[in-house]
DNA sequence: AAACTTAACTTTAGATTAACCTTAAAAACT
DNA sequence: AGTTTTTAAGGTTAATCTAAAGTTAAGTTT
């Protein structure tokens, strides 16, 4: 990789500022952080960084506040923000697409959650610039927003859904064997029954449309347009 | 067995490393290791491993992206990748198999299912063939995906008659007899009636012409352009 | 409460069989 | 030799069987 992604974090609370600091260094980016949005944005202006985390809840100027800063500022305009936010804050989230977020990490953070979610989020932004969005035969998928939209209609799906119609969707055209899906949806450790993988294709079938799963009897399914 | 196969591991952590190198050597493979995708790919190229196994986790450069170079280099192209995951880990590993995958083996690492999975990988793209897609006489195979092309126009095959077409043109002008079939196919201890071939060859004939199919009587059938 | 899994039952595609037909190539008969 | 049986092997078709997938609803888990 050519060059140590920098990675800026605002947040009120000094321990988040330091955890996510440790974490992020250790996993050999580049961090600088802010106490508070206004000097957030100062730091943002200086640093140039190519992801900045913000907290939602801050006092004075919040995250939301900041972010609409950040994107009026033409340097800045592509770098990648994502919010901190507790669970549950569901109304934040929507208000935060809107004023320009392209993701949100939940609190407590998962060490590994934030870490993969960061790493999916630069490679999306990156030089290699290889989206996350796939759109096939009227339907659109998002992988990293976790959104389906059918004829321009949002699809909520569970995960499980998701994970398979991302699977399936990932290659269109191949016949994906059980075997396959049993292995990286559920890992080659799980067991679960005969009749697991069939109900999550009904479902699928169900909202999107039986014509684009196609079963293949005694070896598995494939997705096409 | 004519070669060692030579298997190549990519991984962060030196434990995981040793682990693969150790239970690999033991089943008779030859093992070499690289601790991150860089190394890999430069490993990669040097060695030309026929199975690469990828930790999708790794600082730098990840193991998809790895999977991706890999993909770019002709003399791999062919190469069995496999990835190393842990379960659930994000959405978008399970992208893998756009990246160029042929399959995923989830931590932890089950020591005897690890082993069954790459001696399949590597029976089923082993040294007597070159690669999984197949192209005759405007027939394309291609045995991993259980895909059959025509003429540019996709044909599906049930289990029995795809097995039966893959057997077949694997060794095209070559006379398969119906005990050879039978044993290929069926397992030497399954015993089936006498027509059951014949009716199976018959499906193939409709579907992909007769000219394809020649009889030999007495002995048994060959596929020829 | 929503999502996931399981279990019991139904349906169906695909595999097998069975019955009959066609072909080819040995045998048998001019 | 050339022609006609005979017969064995494969071709064809439809009926039957069966394992795999579909379905639904009732548990479980999160």
């Amino acid at each position: 990789m050519a060059k140590k992604p920098k990675i800026l974090c605002v947040d009120d609370e000094q321990d988040i500022l330091d955890l996510l600091t440790f974490n992020l260094e250790k996993e050999g980016y580049e961090v600088c952080t802010a106490i508070n949005g206004k000097k957030g944005l100062e730091v943002a202006k200086r640093e140039l960084p190519d992801l900045i985390i913000l907290d939602v809840m801050m006092p004075e100027m919040d995250g939301m506040e900041t972010c609409r800063e950040i994107r009026e500022i033409p340097s800045l305009r592509h770098a990648v923000i994502t919010f901190l936010t507790a669970r549950n804050e569901d109304y934040s989230q929507i208000a935060g697409f809107e004023a320009g977020a392209d993701d949100f990490i939940t609190k407590p953070i998962r060490q590994r959650l934030l870490i993969s979610k960061i790493k999916a989020l630069l490679r999306r932004s990156g030089p290699n610039e290889k989206s996350t969005e796939v759109s096939i035969g009227g339907i659109e998928i998002d992988r990293d927003k976790y959104l389906v939209t059918k004829d321009g209609v949002q699809i909520q799906l569970p995960k499980k859904e998701f994970e398979l119609l991302v699977l399936l969707s990932s290659a269109p055209g191949r016949v994906f064997t059980r075997e396959n899906i049993l292995n990286s949806i559920w890992g080659n450790d799980v067991i679960v029954g005969d009749r697991t993988i069939d109900v999550h294709i009904r479902k699928l079938r169900e909202k999107l449309g039986d014509e684009y799963f196609k079963t293949i009897k005694g070896v598995g399914y494939k997705f096409e347009a």
